[in-house]
Formats: structure tokens, C-alpha cells, sequence
DNA sequence: GACCAGGCACATC
DNA sequence: GATGTGCATGGT
């Protein structure tokens, strides 16, 4: 099939997806374990979260309820390896306090809700901003909503998509909704795969003289 | 030892 | 409204 007919954001993905495969994100066991990695995740390699979350799992501490009744301190210890951990410990005390008050103890009971409604009660809580919102409606609820990374924008600009580090999110995200199929699996795969290429490539090699993505353009 | 990593809230101008 | 800063660990 020929690329004619398929937008800039269309051949990236096919371009990608052909290159690396899928990659069966979220590496979770549970829509709240998805939650948790979306906090512990900011700003911070994921290698790092890896063992947060193992430390909270050998501690039976992964779910709504054992943080809810767990102190403060207590969190900030296990998750340390994930980094800024108290403030993350706070995070986490905030989205379980939602859980429980607000969701009768689970986060699928968001899913009764409209998907923006959704996105507007998780940016209430202190410490959820829009790339973790969006990542919790994406992965752990299952709604498609397209996710917005430092990797996403570096992409786009690179391809001259964008012309400014800058941008505003929701901005950035339109695109995506905009030149995309509304497809909850192919959102899923497309910022996975946005992740991937910019670990793979763009950080390691400025230059990007192998990556996939220099056919393109 | 510097630099970076799947952000966010808050202070200050 | 834009810009700057604190938060902190572990890998390269």
C-alpha cells in the first residue's frame, strides 16, 4: 500500500510499528498498579519505578487501601528508589484518598463517567497533571486518549511537526486526535513506541544517523 | 562528576 | 501569563 494517502502522524506510526513491534504497554498487573507507575514515572526512569513498585508489592502495600491506611513516611520509604519520594509519597496518599472517598475503593468506578469528566476529576487531585491523567485514562481505564510526553514533543519537532519545544500540551494532543483514528489500541502502541524510538535513539545519538525514523524524513 | 530520566506545583515577576 | 525552582534516586 502505498504512503499517499496516509498523513505525517499515520506514517510515523506504521513506520514505527513496523520497526519495533508491539509493546504491550502498560507493564502492570492492575489498573492501579498503572496509576502508581504513572506517578512514580514523572520525571524519573523507569528502571527506578521498577523497584518502587516491587518494594511496595514485597510489602503487600499495592493497592487503594493499604496506602490509604499506611503513613505518609512509610510510602516515602519503599518507593525511595523511584526518587523525589516524598513528594511522590504524597501523590500516591492523594490518589488513594480519591480511590477511596471518590471511587468507593476502585478506579474502575471512573469508568461510568464521560472520558474529559474523567480527566477533569484525576487533574483535581494534587500531584496528577495532564501526561498523568491522560496516562491513567489510557492504560488503566482503557478510554483512548492520546499521551504527551517530553519525547512526544521532541518527535514532532524534530520532524517539523511542530515548531517549538514549547507548545501547549492540549495543543499537542490535538494533533494526535485530529490526524489519528479515535483507536484506544492504537493509541496505546503509538506513545509506547514514541518512548521507545526517543530512548533507542534520539537520547543516546543527537544525530540520529540510525534511527528509524530518518527514512521519513 | 555531569547529565539525564515516560512531571508537577508553587513562587515570583 | 511566562519563567524559574525544588523535588532525589540510579544508570551512563
Amino acid at each position: 500500500m502505498s504512503n499517499q494517502q496516509l498523513n505525517p502522524y499515520e506514517i510515523i506510526f506504521d513506520i514505527l510499528y513496523n520497526t519495533f513491534g508491539p509493546q504491550n504497554w502498560w507493564p502492570a498487573d492492575t489498573p492501579f498498579e498503572v496509576a502508581v507507575g504513572a506517578i512514580l514515572t514523572q520525571n524519573t526512569n523507569w528502571n527506578n519505578v521498577k523497584k518502587a513498585i516491587h518494594n511496595l508489592k514485597a510489602s503487600r502495600m499495592l493497592s487503594p487501601r493499604s496506602i490509604h491506611n499506611a503513613h505518609e513516611k512509610e510510602i516515602a520509604n519503599l518507593i525511595k528508589p523511584s526518587g523525589y519520594f516524598n513528594i511522590k509519597a504524597k501523590r500516591l496518599k492523594n490518589l488513594t484518598n480519591f480511590i477511596v472517598n471518590e471511587c468507593n475503593g476502585s478506579l474502575m468506578n471512573l469508568l461510568k463517567l464521560d472520558k474529559l469528566e474523567i480527566r477533569r476529576r484525576l487533574l483535581s487531585i494534587s500531584g496528577i497533571g495532564k501526561e498523568t491523567a491522560d496516562s491513567i485514562i489510557l492504560y488503566a481505564l482503557q478510554k483512548p486518549i492520546f499521551v504527551i510526553d517530553a519525547y512526544t514533543k521532541r518527535l514532532l519537532f524534530r520532524h517539523k511537526l511542530i515548531n517549538s519545544l514549547d507548545i501547549d500540551y492540549d495543543e499537542c494532543q490535538m494533533l494526535f486526535h485530529s490526524n489519528l483514528k479515535n483507536d484506544v489500541i492504537l493509541f496505546n502502541e503509538y506513545h509506547a513506541l514514541i518512548v521507545k524510538v526517543g530512548k533507542e535513539y534520539c537520547k543516546k545519538n543527537p544525530f540520529c544517523t540510525e534511527c528509524p525514523l530518518n527514512t521519513y524524513s
